[in-house]
DNA sequence: TATGAATGAGTTTTCATTCAT
DNA sequence: GATGAATGAAAACTCATTCAT
């Protein structure tokens, strides 16, 4: 019952949702400065709290770092293997759901900037880059190099937000680049029977068009 | 002409390679860490000079930043624009040659990393990324969406190169994905007659296919 | 007397005891650890309470280790001084006596970490060290040089045992070292008739040799 | 030559002398206070530098602590092992050598303050701690307990000077208690012969007097 | 020119102390 | 009374920058 949480004294509600605040201001700031660049004192005061609180929650900047990327990391990874699991119909129209799916839960959101993050950080931090490759960026590349031509728009677009879209004038649509990627993408591989196997089904087998 | 360098006495000779010596330095290890987690002594290490000599040559560390960049941007623009008046033939060929030419000066040599450099300081340093928009991105983008499909498989690579690749186990073939991305690329585009236009030329008005 | 109190209820009771808890805990941390680097938060641990209760005790960090020197000494001093005043027999008697009394009450407790306390934080806490000179050292060096002879072999023991004692492998007999320094000093003391003037009393006057 | 000394430009001369005068400042600080209530910057500013410099020769406040205590059981060894080796006479006579030459290079000087330091310290670096008590206090301990109580005063005395010392008005004259402190050590030894065995020549062999 | 010792401002980190619950 | 989350002053440590040699 959401009344039960309502009497719960300010203070413990606080402690809970602390962490979470913590690492959303943590995001923004990591993925907009870097994390170097990035003092803690910035964090916290973004977080509403003092420098000394941050060490109640974390051991130290590089532990804020990797809660940061796993807690953005691992929610989008649930998102994904359920849109997939529940999906039925063609291949294309699967890889249409997953974008959308993805621009709409990450790309769109704070999250979008993990990718510039990791981007930036990955020989900085080679554990926390494994592990941002081993669960996120190994299942797509298991396949062949088909899968990298197809995500690249979309990443390339999501880096491009957190980092040199500060320089472009022009507002832009994102929802109208998604598509025009889509339907691009989407013809890149037209040609090439079988080689969209995103799913792991026999629907992406050599020989049936991804257009089921 | 080179016999004259040659017979110089070698510190004339160090004097004058100082700076490009200096800026490779930094190149590597501001791709490889960032700016701000770089240490200006492990920069003049690596240059084999002291900490000092630097400011002999740069007003500071974010002096030799914009140096960096500017000097791996500039001589890459002039290959670019050479490449492009010279090209005689389809735009799907100008495309293949530009890639190509790319992936040999800029994408294999420490100069791919600035496309990362960029992409994690941007937000830090605007003017620079400013300026790199301006000189690099803002002609390409000028045109429209379809620039950016075309390129992203390129640049991501790049990116990938520099940051994530550590992780991947797995050699791989650089100049098979080049490949093997321009075909996909070229697919994508097919179906839309006149929609590549990076040459500023008639050549690439709309009903004329890029195959010619 | 005592049934009193086992009836009273268990909060009552904690609170009365809570005082000597924590002092106790402190005691154990300040001895092995020294002032500075012990922190408030481990004491209050040690004694089963939390950071803020101590402030209910004490007024803060530097009272709490006024409490635990002043405690630690005062019960040492009366029971010496019952000792001394009850003493009937020779001088080299109440000298054995009173060692190993002390022995008893102090050497072989915690207590015996209050002279490793003090040697190391004197100079950082003038009041206190003046307290414990004044109470505890100034009667014996009152008297003359060999006071200090005298006990220099019981005071040494006592610190060692808090201090560089963890690198002695050899588990080592208390007991049997106090007896063999006892039989030493008191050799050392014999030729020295009217030396030792530990009780205040004519029996130790000059020409009278320790042994009575 | 001095001269050559001379002409060496400043800078250098000081780099040379540098961790010297940080060590002697640290050693005065740490024996005063302690090692943790000690800060960096007042050690820096004793030795007539900035903090930062300190970081130049010593990783740490850890490192410069060992250093401290190497730097000040080292010459000592090597002193009271000359004294031992060149030694032509009796038991007692080298007894009061040893303590008269420590007294000497080690007691009367800040080195003294080193044994106030270990006692202090030595839980909390317990390599420290092992290493001061292999080198110094294993050899005399390794003997019998003898050992402890003929060094005791003395110790004891070293102690004193750099803690509770402070408390004492009284001026006190440390040379006249070194000999009268001699004078009672010997005598407890008196009646034990063969108990002497610094020296581990034959000339400590049971039955022999050491007064020779 | 070139050096590298020295500096000190800036950042991370710790912990005694406070105070709302 | 008791708690422990929150604070912020203080201390360790880093590193761009300066400057005497």
């Amino acid at each position: 019952m959401s009344r039960d949480t309502s009497v719960r004294p300010r203070r413990e509600r606080r402690k809970e949702a602390r962490p979470a605040e913590l690492t959303a201001a943590a995001l923004d700031l990591f993925v907009e400065r870097g994390f170097a660049a990035t003092r803690l004192e910035d964090i916290a005061a973004r977080a509403g709290v003092s420098k000394g609180t941050l060490y109640l929650y974390f051991a130290g900047k590089e532990d804020l770092f990797k809660a940061v990327v796993r807690e953005g990391i691992v929610p989008a990874l649930t998102q994904a293997e359920t849109l997939i699991a529940e999906h039925r119909g063609s291949a294309s129209d699967l890889l249409r759901s997953l974008i959308r799916g993805w621009w709409q839960l990450i790309g769109s959101t704070p999250l979008g900037g993990i990718t510039k993050l990791m981007i930036a950080e990955a020989r900085n931090f080679p554990e926390i880059a494994q592990f941002y490759y081993d669960e996120v960026l190994r299942r797509a590349r298991d396949v062949d190099t088909w899968q990298q031509l197809v995500f690249s728009p979309f990443i390339m677009f999501a880096v491009w937000r957190h980092s040199l879209a500060c320089c472009d004038a022009r507002a832009g649509a994102p929802e109208a680049y998604i598509e025009a990627a889509l339907d691009f993408v989407l013809r890149g591989l037209r040609s090439d029977p079988g080689s969209l196997s995103i799913s792991r089904e026999p629907a992406a087998a050599p020989g049936r068009s991804p257009e089921g």
